[in-house]
DNA sequence: CGTACGATCTGCT
DNA sequence: GCAGATCGTACGA
C-alpha cells in the first residue's frame, strides 16, 4: 500500500529515514513506470541541523519544498549536474527531509539502465543520490511533487527488514556541518 | 552584479 | 586516489 500523508508527517525524521529502508519507491515519468527498493537514506532534521539546507531558518526559492507539510519531494541540483531526491517529512514549517542515497531496481530495469547510460546492473549501479534520481527519471521539474499523487510515490510492499541488516553511520559530504556531521543519521540496508 | 562552491559521478592514473 | 565536469544558488558588494 502507498504511504500516506500521516506517515510522512511523523515528527521523528530520523526514525522515518530508517523505516524507509526496504520500502519501494515508484516513479511514473515520461509515460513509463519504474520501481526500486530503498536501500540507503539520510535524515536532515530542520533548522537546528547544520547540514540541513534550512539551517538557521534559511528559506529560499530552492528549499521552499522542505517547509511544506510532509509528503512531497524536495529535488535540487547539486554540483551543477546531479539531481538529488529528498522526501519531505514532519509538519508544515518544520523543514525536515530524508535524502534517498541508494536503491535496488525492481521494475523497469531496462529503462533505468537506459537512463543511466546503458550501464550494467551491479553493486554500484544506483548506490549514490545522483544515480538514484537519474535511474528514476527525477529532475528539478519534480521538485515539490505530492507523494500521494500519480508521479512519484512510495509503497510498503511487505519487504521484511531486521535491525541486524541495517548499518548506521555519519552523513556523507557534510564536513562543513561541524559537530552535526558526526550524527548517526545515515542508514544502509545490507543487500544479500 | 560578481563570485565561490556544493547532501556527486566518472574516468583516468 | 584524484582531478575535471558543470551550473544554479546563496550571499555579499
Amino acid at each position: 500500500m502507498k504511504l500516506t500523508h500521516t506517515y510522512y508527517q511523523q515528527e521523528n525524521t530520523v526514525a522515518v529515514a530508517k523505516d524507509l529502508l526496504g520500502k519501494v519507491i515508484h516513479s511514473h515519468i515520461d509515460q513509463q513506470h519504474t520501481s526500486a527498493i530503498i536501500t540507503e537514506t539520510e535524515a536532515y532534521v530542520g533548522t537546528d541541523d547544520r547540514a540541513c539546507h534550512a539551517f538557521g531558518g534559511r528559506r529560499t526559492a530552492r528549499n521552499e519544498a522542505m517547509y511544506q507539510a510532509g509528503g512531497c519531494t524536495y529535488v535540487y541540483l547539486c554540483y551543477g549536474m546531479h539531481h538529488l531526491l529528498n522526501i519531505v517529512t514532519h509538519k508544515r514549517d518544520q523543514p525536515h527531509a530524508v535524502l534517498i542515497r541508494a536503491i535496488e531496481p525492481l521494475v523497469g530495469v531496462e529503462l533505468m539502465q537506459q537512463r543511466r547510460g546503458n550501464k550494467t546492473i551491479n553493486n554500484s549501479f544506483s548506490n549514490g543520490p545522483g544515480k538514484v534520481s537519474q535511474s528514476l527519471g527525477i529532475r528539478t521539474e519534480h521538485n515539490g511533487v505530492n507523494l500521494c499523487g500519480p508521479t512519484v510515490w512510495i509503497e510498503d510492499q511487505d519487504i521484511q527488514v531486521n535491525d541486524n541488516q541495517i548499518q548506521t553511520g555519519a552523513r556523507v559530504g557534510v564536513e562543513y556541518a561541524k559537530e552535526d556531521a558526526q550524527l548517526p543519521y545515515r542508514f544502509i540496508l545490507n543487500s544479500n
